[in-house]
DNA sequence: GTCTATAAGTTGATAGAC
DNA sequence: GTCTATCAACTTATAGAC
């Protein structure tokens, strides 16, 4: 899309920013130059500068703006601490799987491409990384405390079942045998068996 | 270690791939330099031409080895078919967490930077990761005909294992507060149950 | 807000001396 | 086998015209 002199600025950040995802996603952001960004876009590369300061700032900005969203996704769904660990647990797993599989470009930047980040921008994501991981950890305590979950190290299993839930990114794909819905309901199975939920 | 003129073939080819291994892995393919990993090395970076025709190849060489050695390695200790699928698993997670952590680097590097294969070669190390899966999920086909294991998806419960395992790595420190030896007995009993195995 | 032009530096890879 | 020197292409980012 091609375009010529004069003023565009309708959509255009938010056109930087997709097209950045999906190319940072697809070939790694040390491979993607700015020249190529905006040419997706469809405009010279010295425009992006109306959008982004440099291009550690737009990579900064991708991820946090995952993160923040992905934290207040859950938070605003996430059944009352109040209710039984079983249930929770089933919410998260499902809410997982489903975030993972809509926005797997975000959510394969946001751990693919931490070694990209300079330090400060690094603390900074880890912080809401370990956000993330407390929600589950909180409802392995609370499955322990009650009996039902039997869980050695809430820590580590936590990290474990999101390590494994985020393992279908890997070979998931929306023509594949198994529907969403079908991986939905197998994954959610393997997590509670990991937390060894009594029947 | 600065070097003079002059020959010093010695094991000049083991240390430029040691080198390169550690700084993709650290830093990205892409984003790591010829003359970085000469730096590394104590060379200039026309030297390294001796010992790869050029990048995409000594990265190739990295996941193409790192592969084959570790089916090797399986196939080397892999028990005998005949014993009991629990026996089999058991084997096969103690195995894939004591390779993950020894050989940190190369695990990283063998499914963090296929995005920057080539096609070629990209097909070539998926080939010998199929292999590498399809060890676990005969196991798990075994362990279900015999009626100890109830696994309903083999091919997608055993790619979730080596998800759930492969996660140790992104937590797993020799001075934390656990033992490997602690990781490896907790998170065989987690593999135990994603199987369902009966006790 | 986008363009063109450009600065200043880095990149992968090669050629030829030693 | 390693060095130095070099090439052509590419990089991020900026300046100033429109």
């Amino acid at each position: 899309m091609a375009r010529t002199q004069g003023s565009h600025s309708d959509i255009t950040g938010p056109r930087v920013r997709d097209a950045a995802l999906r190319l940072f996603a697809r070939h790694g952001y040390a491979s993607v130059s700015m020249r190529q960004i905006a040419n997706d876009v469809g405009v010279q590369a010295g425009a992006l500068y109306n959008y982004t300061p440099d291009k550690q700032t737009l990579l900064f900005d991708l991820m946090h703006m995952h993160m923040t969203s992905l934290l207040s996704a859950w938070r605003a769904q996430a059944p009352d601490k109040k209710i039984p660990a079983i249930k929770r647990l089933e919410s998260f797993a499902r809410f997982h799987i489903r975030i993972n599989t809509q926005r797997a470009d975000a959510v394969f930047l946001a751990y693919m491409e931490l070694r990209n980040l300079t330090s400060e921008n690094f603390e900074h994501i880890g912080r809401l990384r370990r956000e993330y991981e407390n929600e589950l950890e909180d409802i392995m305590h609370q499955g322990n405390e009650a009996g039902v979950f039997a869980v050695d190290e809430p820590r580590i299993s936590a990290m474990a079942v999101i390590a494994m839930l985020n393992g279908v990114n890997v070979w998931f794909r929306e023509s594949g045998r198994l529907s969403l819905d079908a991986v939905e309901e197998h994954h959610l199975k393997l997590v509670q068996r990991v937390v060894a939920l009594k029947p």
